[in-house]
RNA sequence: GGGGACGUGGCGGAACCGGUAGACGCAGCGGACUUAAAAUCCGUUGGCCACAAGGCCGUGAGGGUUCGAGUCCCUCCGUCCCCACCA
């Protein structure tokens, strides 16, 4: 029988599945639905083995859930709007969509190399106006909703992209792909208004019970729902005052001044009438020009010689100070310092020598001797220096403020979010359009439908920073819609965020006039199984979740959470190496030897000795990339895909090893070659032979089955390999065996199909693997003939006992005390207890 | 500074509900086949003691709960991730 070779097999089943159209999703089907769906990529250029990752998982659950008896949608679309395209344009003068659409050439061809069922015939891309277009439509929805809005405000500034970041994409003070410092910058901007659904979203994380508890607690943390109290500290000396807000209003007795933010409105006036403001607000403004600046920045005010009164006892007077650690974007701007019980306060007043007043006395302490010293105090306690509040706990004289407070008319109880408003302008060319035009009569207008979409020009110039859609000598120019009158259309585009918080929607129907198809979204969703990156806990997913709850306020879909299942994949790594020089090497130059438990590593051609770094997330700059394409012509993909699923559990990083691929090309080569031999019929032991072999096939198909549904599919894998290794050994013939067989090649198939198939075809099964029933675990024959119990004494094992699976507590009791070996080992003791655990262990206590 | 996760052989990891720790793979060691190598197949592989039978130790460290703890609780150490002047 001749060797598998992957390269002739594979493309062949390919092509034989695209011809039988077996992964088209149905429309009508009577069977349940179920859609899974992976993260889709952005069309850079080439797949990677993270994609290959990413995409060898969706495939497993849609092969899976398809022999399970589901009407499967598994698409595959393009989030193709973006820099790099911009970049491409600026660099080699090329279109991005041009740029745009090779790439997705290129890539649809190397998704189609990795054997996934997919139903191509919903492809799609955001970039073009078929998409595009209907996102317009739906983006003057929310417009008409009050949902997407205009407003002048703090922004963040990427001073390399030259364009505005979401608050998102700003990590660590920086732009998330350029890596820039952000400076902040005041423009009017168009935002989505999320904070309307800040509690809704929060509130749903709760009904989300197969996303992992990390991205629920991030997404909870990142919405930052704070309760507390909005107070006002009215002027000494004219009339008016500052509203602050405070979580601790039990302090309000411990306050030694007001502060509000530079950018506070009360802080510009006091800036123009007191020259020593002025100067610190133009000085905040300057130097903090970047948040990379302003994390750094050592806490500094000035004191504006403004008084406030103490809203609760008026005989208190407190001073008001501009002070660069206050946000202007968080709760008002302003807020009342106390020192002795927050930590930045308690810098603060050291530094300018404000008092230091405890009003939060810590269990055991004595209220004469308590002090503050470099730390402040943030525990429970008891209230006192507080007048009414005296003697009070904290959570008790929280309440006590509020409704104090409450009742003079001086503030209310308020909860407040860190989540801000979506800014989703972006000074871009490659993007979707924001749908508006500026008149100078009418304002802003929305393009009535009819004129939809509105596409982007040909031939815009990227060979200069900035906008090119601003600097186009045509294209804005046009007239409103309202009035007939001359108009500039709107030159910024939507954030790609946009395009990827509603394409799940879309693929319901990608054909559909009207941006989504009802009906057909009331079928799919919400997506059952959804995958991608961690990386995404904050930005898209959340995006996509708030959309969603617009789109159901519209009546569009009908549900409001889009993803009810999600996994978060860990990524791909391979270990680094380097020459003395510091150089990085490609793996394909390198030979790695072993030395006992120790290895080595040197140059394939000059055998110079090299660094062995630690396994990194495969990055061109240090050069430990392996491509997909280059080891499916090593391996085959099965392999590949076999592997990058089999070693890791599928939520953490993979390390990508040549020995391990290798190891999964074995197992493949090991499958087949039991379904291209010939079994003979062995004489004798017929009967017990047979069921052997029926057992481990039962058990296998429950574990793979139990293993592919938990997401353990390195599990799975291990399974499958001890499956395999038993099947060879075992010398039953018959039907026990092609039992065996056919079981193995569908338990296979998700993990390895054009092997499968070709297992398939060789047993002489009708049709293809991947229209075949997933194979059904008899629990009868899977069953032990009897159980080996450990028994232990004292928690040690000292010795076992067969006993019949389900056998009572009594017939294990008596087979202990019958056993010779168990009796010679309680010999001088006493046997004060048993304890049977059925089916499983025993264990004699002594004393 | 706040929040969270994780620490198991030489390596990746398994043990899903508290019930034989180390499945499966990799690497290693020994052997078969071969003129030889590769491939393949078989055996072996946590540590220590022992000729052996067997014994003792062992899931980051220390304590606790339990007949029984990798798993639950407390303290500590280490690593990683998220957020971060959020009042």
């Amino acid at each position: 029988m001749a060797l598998y070779n992957p390269k002739e097999v594979e493309p062949r089943w390919r092509a034989a599945w695209a011809e039988a159209g077996v992964f088209r999703a149905q429309t009508g089907s009577d069977k349940p639905k179920y859609y899974v769906l992976e993260m889709f990529p952005y069309p850079s250029g080439h797949l990677h083995v993270g994609h290959a990752r990413n995409y060898a998982m969706g495939d497993v659950v849609a092969r899976f859930k398809r022999a399970r008896g589901f009407n499967v949608l598994h698409p595959m679309g393009w989030d193709a709007f973006g820099l790099p395209a911009e970049n491409a344009a600026a660099e080699r003068g090329v279109e991005p969509a041009a740029w745009t659409h090779a790439n997705i050439d290129t890539m649809r061809e190397e998704l189609g190399r990795l054997g996934l069922s997919i139903d191509w015939s919903r492809e799609f891309a955001t970039c073009d106006a078929d998409y595009y277009g209907p996102q317009q439509a739906l983006f003057l929805k929310l417009m008409e909703r009050g949902l997407a809005y205009r407003k002048e405000g703090l922004v963040n500034w990427d001073p390399v992209d030259m364009t505005v970041l979401a608050n998102e994409q700003v990590i660590d003070g920086r732009g998330w792909r350029s890596d820039a410092p952000v400076e902040r910058r005041k423009l009017t901007q168009w935002f989505l208004r999320i904070t309307d659904y800040a509690d809704d979203l929060l509130a749903g994380l709760e009904g989300l019970d197969r996303w992992p508890a990390k991205v629920k607690l991030m997404q909870e943390n990142w919405i930052g729902r704070s309760t507390g109290l909005r107070l006002t500290f009215a002027f000494a000396s004219e009339s008016g005052g500052v509203e602050v807000y405070t979580t601790r209003p039990d302090t309000l007795f411990g306050a030694s001044f007001v502060a509000v933010s530079p950018y506070h409105p009360l802080a510009e006036r006091l800036a123009a009438e007191n020259p020593a403001a002025g100067a610190f607000v133009a000085e905040c403004r300057r130097g903090g020009a970047s948040q990379v600046d302003i994390e750094a920045a050592e806490k500094l005010g000035v004191d504006t010689g403004l008084k406030v009164v103490h809203p609760f006892d008026s005989s208190i007077e407190l001073p008001v100070w501009i002070a660069n650690f206050i946000l202007m974007d968080y709760g008002t701007g302003a807020i009342f310092g106390c020192p002795a019980h927050d930590q930045r306060d308690l810098d603060f007043a050291r530094k300018y020598d404000l008092p230091v007043k405890p009003v939060v006395l810590p269990p055991g302490e004595d209220a004469a001797l308590f002090h503050v010293k470099q730390d402040a105090y943030i525990g429970p306690g008891r209230i006192y220096n507080s007048g009414f509040m005296d003697g009070l706990d904290v959570e008790a004289a929280k309440a006590a403020a509020v409704a104090r407070a409450q009742a003079a008319g001086q503030g209310q109880g308020a909860t407040v979010y860190r989540l801000r408003d979506w800014g989703v302008s972006r000074q871009r060319g490659w993007g979707c359009p924001i749908p508006v035009v500026h008149c100078p009569a009418c304002g802003v207008v929305g393009v009535p439908p009819d004129d939809l979409p509105v596409r982007l020009p040909e031939g815009l110039d990227f060979s200069r920073p900035g906008n090119p859609l601003a600097r186009h000598p045509t294209w804005k120019y046009t007239v409103c819609s309202d009035c007939g009158g001359p108009a500039e259309r709107e030159t910024d585009t939507l954030d790609t965020f946009v395009d990827s918080s509603w394409y799940f929607a879309r693929f319901a129907n990608p054909a559909a006039a009207e941006p989504i198809d009802r009906a057909a979204a009331d079928y799919w969703l919400p997506v059952d199984q959804y995958i991608g990156g961690i990386e995404h806990a904050v930005l898209h997913l959340l995006y996509a979740r708030f959309i969603t709850r617009a789109l159901k306020g519209e009546g569009l879909v009908g549900v409001v959470e889009p993803f009810a299942g999600l996994f978060t994949q860990g990524m791909v790594t391979h270990e680094t190496y380097r020459r003395q020089n510091g150089e990085w090497i490609d793996p394909a130059g390198v030979e790695v030897h072993a030395e006992g438990t120790a290895r080595r590593a040197v140059d394939a051609v000059t055998g110079e000795a090299l660094i062995i770094g630690d396994s990194e997330k495969m990055s061109k700059s240090k050069r430990n990339v392996v491509a997909p394409a280059q080891i499916a012509d090593a391996y085959g993909i099965d392999a590949a895909r076999l592997f990058v699923l089999s070693d890791s559990p599928p939520d953490r990083d993979v390390q990508w090893t040549s020995a391990g691929v290798e190891g999964a090309s074995r197992l493949i080569n090991r499958v087949w070659s039991e379904f291209a031999a010939e079994v003979e019929e062995r004489d004798g032991n017929e009967e017990a032979v047979a069921a052997d072999l029926r057992r481990v096939t039962h058990r296998a198909i429950l574990a793979v089955t139990e293993a592919v549904e938990g997401f353990r599919f390195n599990s799975a894998v291990a399974r499958l390999y001890e499956f395999v290794s038993a099947l060879k050994t075992s010398p039953a013939a018959g039907a026990a065996r092609h039992e065996a067989r056919s079981a193995l090649a569908r338990l296979i198939a998700p993990f390895a199909p054009h092997l499968a198939e070709e297992c398939w075809r060789r047993l002489g099964e009708d049709g293809m693997v991947a229209q075949a029933p997933w194979p059904v675990h008899d629990p009868a024959l899977a069953r032990d003939e009897e159980k080996i119990l450990p028994v232990q004494i004292d928690g040690r094992r000292r010795g076992e006992v067969r006993a019949p699976p389900g056998a009572s507590e009594a017939q294990v009791r008596q087979l202990v005390l019958d056993d010779p070996e168990i009796a010679r080992r309680l010999e001088g003791l006493t046997l004060r207890k048993m304890i049977v655990v059925q089916d499983r262990i025993v264990n004699l206590v002594t004393g």
